[in-house]
DNA sequence: GCAATGCTTCTACATTTGTAGTAGAGTCTC
DNA sequence: GAGACTCTACTACAAATGTAGAAGCATTGC
């Protein structure tokens, strides 16, 4: 039963983000969620949590009032470890340029990487 | 001038690695690059690259008979860096969980991360 | 020079994606 | 229980994407 590579488009992952991090949620918070600035239409939520419902990433948990709460199926975790191979193969396999830019941008500190090198040999053993 | 954000596609990603990888590349040459199983039609490449060059991705450089050739314009880093950071909001731009996957997928090694700090102290002067 | 071959350009089209309106069912408030 | 409000379900549609055929110009090998 291997797990179906499920493709989420940008908006879709946009979505993603905000059901994942409120857990569970309703389509007016997700909506209500969203900067103003950048906020869709209330409906295009809804067709997108349909969308995303249809293609297995999240599930309808239960009922507030006649509002359904949403919830995610896929964690944060597995769809970004898809996508980073996704990215990796990009760079021929190589982990490399990516943690290169990591530093370049700032983005990762000297403690992160000290803590990488802990994970890595706990991992060793 | 700002160099204007553009925007990929997967399959234009894929082209682009091969157009990366061949350094000038002919239609013909991409199209027998890409392994068989996977392989669309002579003129879907084709496509895909007068798309490319539409968007500034690539640029024809010179002919060879009556073909084409094309060159990358945006550079891999480049276009590698903008999908990390596309990534990195996904996990509230904490690189930590990337990191994470790396080591746990055994795509980075202890040499990696000693690289990585090397640069990282190399940088902070 | 001309036929065969290869390349380009144009055109086409099904799907997917982003975006949202409308109608009607469900719920809440008096 | 009637009106107001809210949510869902359904429908629509333009743009982007993946995919490729057809027609015709350019080269080349004779």
């Amino acid at each position: 039963m291997a797990k179906k590579h499920v493709r989420l488009t940008r908006l879709e992952l946009e979505i993603m983000r905000y059901v994942w991090d409120l857990g569970e949620a309703a389509v007016r918070e997700i909506h209500e969620a969203i900067p103003a600035s950048k906020r869709p239409a209330y409906t295009t939520i809804q067709t997108i949590l349909t969308r995303l419902e249809e293609k297995g990433a999240v599930k309808r948990t239960r009922k507030i009032g006649n509002a359904h709460l949403y919830q995610a199926v896929t964690t944060r975790q597995s769809t970004g470890a898809r996508l980073i191979d996704e990215l990796l193969d990009l760079f021929g396999g190589s982990p490399e340029p990516l943690v290169a830019h990591l530093i370049d941008s700032g983005k990762l500190t000297l403690e992160d990487v000290k803590h990488a090198e802990e994970l890595l040999k706990k991992r060793r053993k």
